[in-house]
Parts: structure tokens; sequence; C-alpha cells
DNA sequence: CTCGTAGGCGTACGGCGTACTCCTACGAAT
DNA sequence: ATTCGTAGGAGTACGCCGTACGCCTACGAG
């Protein structure tokens, strides 16, 4: 065997990521990243194989930040949840700018599949399993993508409310009114509101159970 | 006044729709929308400042097509909230390509707006109101973004699951198992799965009141 | 009739990802 | 100590992209 790489995969992410924080997405160049390991721009390739694949070091960088241990504090599984909902959020809110790049590649996140692996663990000693389960699981990821989304193209309390709040209200009545209070929610709250909401719905039992729901194989 | 102008923004929009759909959102190239229109390059830019300008357009002809009356038949409020979404669901999935764009150029559309006062109609009738009604609709908003994306990005009856559920089962016991259901489970039933915890979330009494909401102004 | 704007074409620039080539430096196996 | 395979690194080049700019033509309202 002949000489080590003298780079590790986790150098080479934390480097894009400086690049990610400082300059955003647009500026996430491959000849700005060698620029910031003072390599030549083609000395990247000798690590990664595409652009694609230096964004999902980044992406792996920062989940790979969330504790996947379930909390053993509260009693309430609720409360456990929003606590791992939680950890995602403020991991990825340290770096606005891999909100895009973490909706496309977070099926090669391994730390958020081990993410997900305790989130149906606790879903499990609430009393979910089979279909219900894997409902919930996808319901939630579903809302924390999209919650952080919206939150990062635009929160409550910012200047797409204020528009709304000043387009014509005789077209738009509940838009312009439901605008006005929308204003003093600010992002956590509006976040946590949202996941409330859910995990009130996953508490209950479900409305109708379907009887001709697969059984495992 | 001279000449009127002879292409209509919405000309132009299904030009770059057909595009998007042929080629792909990486397709979707000013050069490549004008040939389609048999214009040269720099003709587009007659009617269209930036290509972000041009990916609006598409995307609120996309939305364009989302009916916005609020549904007169179903009783249960609930029920005509799941109409409302599916419209929107139909819609975008109509055009796959397109989901990235509607999630980037969702706050530019008009035809989102009307649908959203309508959302927030039944709301209203349903008993929401105040700040309650403004996280309702974020939150319905936010799943509704989350989870067409994440059915394009891969459904649960796709490959990712099946990757999943290749996992080593000592590592990954639930979600090993949970795969195993996953895989049944269609996107249409999928998306009214998560819709339906949401909903029924909204649909029960708040978990505790906020003395200290906010009033309006 | 005329003049301002739309229409249209072509060229050019800077930046991107990345394919390819060439040379050097190391370090484990011999 | 020598050898040899791979990492390191630089440089060049290609084909895309968005788009700034200039020039000429055609039309239609005043």
């Amino acid at each position: 065997m002949p000489r080590p790489r003298s780079l590790t995969p986790d150098q080479l992410a934390s480097a894009a990521l400086t690049v990610l924080d400082r300059d955003g997405l647009a500026g996430l160049t491959m000849r700005a990243v060698a620029t910031q390991l003072r390599m030549s721009t083609m000395g990247l390739y000798r690590y990664v194989t595409h652009r694609a694949e230096l964004e999902a070091l980044v992406v792996e960088l920062v989940f790979g930040g969330v504790d996947p241990t379930p909390p053993a504090g509260p009693a309430d599984w609720r409360d456990r949840i929003r606590i791992m909902v939680e950890r995602v959020r403020t991991a990825v809110e340290a770096h606005p700018a891999v909100v895009p790049l973490s909706v496309s590649h977070r099926h090669t996140s391994v730390s958020l599949l081990r993410w997900s692996e305790a989130v149906l663990g606790i879903l499990t000693e609430a009393g979910l399993d089979g279909r219900r389960r894997a409902l919930a699981l996808r319901g939630l990821l579903s809302y924390v993508i999209g919650a952080i989304q919206l939150e990062h193209l635009g929160a409550l309390a910012g200047a797409g409310t204020r528009a709304i709040a000043g387009l014509p209200p005789d077209e738009f009545p509940h838009l312009t009114e439901t605008a006005r209070y929308a204003r003093r929610i600010g992002p956590a709250e509006e976040f946590d509101g949202g996941l409330d909401i859910l995990l009130r719905g996953l508490l209950d039992p479900p409305a109708q159970v379907d009887p001709s729901a697969p059984a495992p194989e």
C-alpha cells in the first residue's frame, strides 16, 4: 500500500461548509472549495467524483451533529419526540444555506437514519406499530422538511406576511386578518405550533381502523 | 402607444413548462425555452428579466390550474380541506419537475394566495381563528410542501425503502421492520395518512390555552 | 407620415462542472 | 536500498450556462 490520503472526508466537508456559510449556496463551487483547501480545482476530484458527492458530505456533516440517542428525561413520549425534532431543526439552522441541500441529500445520510431509528423507537413505546408507525414517521419527516424550508424562505414574522397584510381585504379577507396575527408569531413558536398539531393527531386513535391493512410478511 | 407585445406571459410559461416536462429541471435553460418558442436566446429577455422570473411564470401556470373555490359538497370541513389539498397535489404531480421550483417560488403565486384564502375560510367555518388559524394554515402548508417533495424524492414504496429494509437489523431494528410495512403503502395512501394525522390534530381543542397570546391589533 | 418601441439576431464575457495530461513525492513491499 | 503504485498537485481545454450589449427591421398609434 502506498501513501495514505492526506485529507479525511470530514476535512473536505468542513471546508465546503465554511464556504457554504460564507458565500451561500451559489458560492459553493468546486473552485471555491478547492481554494479554501489551498489545492488546485481538479485536486478536489481526487476525493470526490461529483459536486453532488461533496454536497452529500456537507449534509452528512451537518446531520452528524444531531444527537441520535433518544432523550431519557421526559415521561411524555411527545416531549421526547419534540426534543428529537428540535435537534434536527437547530442543527440545520446553524447553517441556513444547507437547507436546500439537506432536502435533496437527506436520503444519503446515515446520521438521519439513526435519528429515524430513535424516533421510531419512541413511537413504538407510544404504542404505534406497523402501518400507523410508518405513516407517523413519514408524516413527521414531511412536516419537518416543509416547516424548515418555509421558515427559511420566509418566516411568518417576515416580509411575506407583511406583504399579505397589505393585500386588498375585500378579495382576501381571511388572509389579511390572519396576517395580523401571524406577524406576532416567532419562528420557534410557529414551528412548535405546527408540530403540536401533528403530535395531537398522532396521539388519537385512528379515525377508522382499516381491517384490510397489510400484515407484515 | 406602439406595437403590442406578441407573446403573452401564459404562452411563455407554457413553452417553458413543455421544456420542463420534456427535459427536466436541468434542461430548463433560456436557450432551450427560446428554441421552443422559435426565437433567439436573447429574445426571451424581452419578456423576462431573469431566469428566476421565467421559473415563477411556470409555477404560477401550474398553480393556476388549481381550482381556488371552496368545495361545497362535503359537510365535514376536514373533507373539504382534504379536497383543497388534493387539488394542489394533483396539479403539481402532473409536472414532477416543477416540484423544486414550486417550493422556491411559492410565495410569488397569486393562485396559491387564493387557495390559502379558501383554506382559511374553511378553517374559520371549523371554528378556528386568530393564532390557531394562522398556525393551522402554516402547518398544512408545511406538511404539503414536505410531503410532495418526499414523494418525489422517493416514495415509501420505492428504492429508498427497499434499501432501508436491507440495513443491518441489529443496528436498525425499528427501521427495518417498519420498511416492510412501508413497501405496501402507495403514494396517495401515504400522503393522505399524514394529512389525516394533521387534521385529527386540528380538530382537537388546543392542549393548553396560552392566556398571554397576543390580541389582534 | 413619423417615431418609439417590439422583434429579432449575433457576439462576447465570465463562471460553472469536469475530462484529460503530465510531472513529482512519497512510502510500503521487495 | 530500490522499486513501483498511488496521492498530490498544476494546468489546459471543452461545452454548457446566464446574460450584457449593440445593431438593424417592422410595425402601429399619434
